[in-house]
DNA sequence: AAAAATTAGATTGTATACAATTTATTTAGT
DNA sequence: ACTAAATAAATTGTATACAATCTAATTTTT
């Protein structure tokens, strides 16, 4: 590895950690223009996905699964609630957890959602093979950072 | 494509884009500790790299190769300005251009920077070669989201 | 059981991101 | 040459992200 010049480990074009970032950023930008017509972000999205996988659960256990903080959660579900896709509710036998429930309203607009991975899939130019290898190579890395 | 429950579509471990989202957050944030040092955010550090590689670009070119848009970086390059990085000069060609140059100080902050690629690359869990084919994998998402 | 440590969310402050719009400048079309 | 179209940055407004801190509630220790 330390055959090269020392200036290239500085290139933009040896990093990992470049397309990593782009890639993550272009992929949810891809997802606006789909999510702009159900009227909410990408962000909001995937929180409503972890709801809609499993219904009832704390911002903690939402904030485990998507990486996210309650900086970052606590105003968007406040979001969320003032447009009617969720409630809160303290857990009674721990009153610092929240449980957060989808509404009938959230529940639906599940209905509506479907369509969109299909269409990104169409986007992302990899084989079906490509695709299943990045996918297990993206949660190699992200298990690796869990235990530092 | 179908043979599965609809159901299941909608479900964040089926899905490339929340990987994706989620490592490049991720990666960012694993490289906050060492930036902090440096006294630079992530975001500014891959601007000073297009820049260590190449001087005097305008913010039309640092913004094509990092997929960011003057939104972002207008703000960002008075950051580095005001750090005295970076100087500033109308292209006299074309005055709508800003050609964005080193300081003395902006270069040698390079050398502080080597330390860092490494530091990460053992954090992230991966093989020689699988790190090469995910950045193969990942510049082919980037790739393919250009033509569209 | 009382004090200490831990935990869940909320709050505060800083820094992106990006769409949409605006302004100044340059280029293209006629 | 003159107007229209295009381009580069800056600006405006909204929505994340996250570190650090704070508050209230719950566990753990002693």
């Amino acid at each position: 590895m330390s055959y090269f010049n020392p200036d290239d480990t500085l290139k933009l074009s040896n990093q990992l950690c470049f397309p990593l970032y782009a890639s993550g950023k272009e992929i949810t930008r891809k997802y606006k223009p789909f999510l702009d017509k159900l009227g909410i972000t990408y962000t909001q999205y995937i929180v409503l996905m972890v709801l809609w996988e499993k219904d009832c659960v704390s911002v903690k256990e939402i904030g485990d699964k998507l990486y996210l903080d309650s900086g970052t959660l606590t105003p968007l579900l406040n979001k969320l609630l003032s447009k009617g896709y969720i409630s809160k509710k303290a857990l009674p036998s721990d009153n610092r957890e929240l449980i957060i429930s989808l509404t009938k309203k959230g529940l639906e607009l599940k209905k509506e959602a479907y369509a969109i991975p299909p269409q990104i899939s169409k986007e992302v130019r990899l084989t079906k093979e490509e695709a299943q290898e990045l996918y297990r190579l993206l949660y190699k890395v992200l298990e690796g950072f869990k235990d530092e």
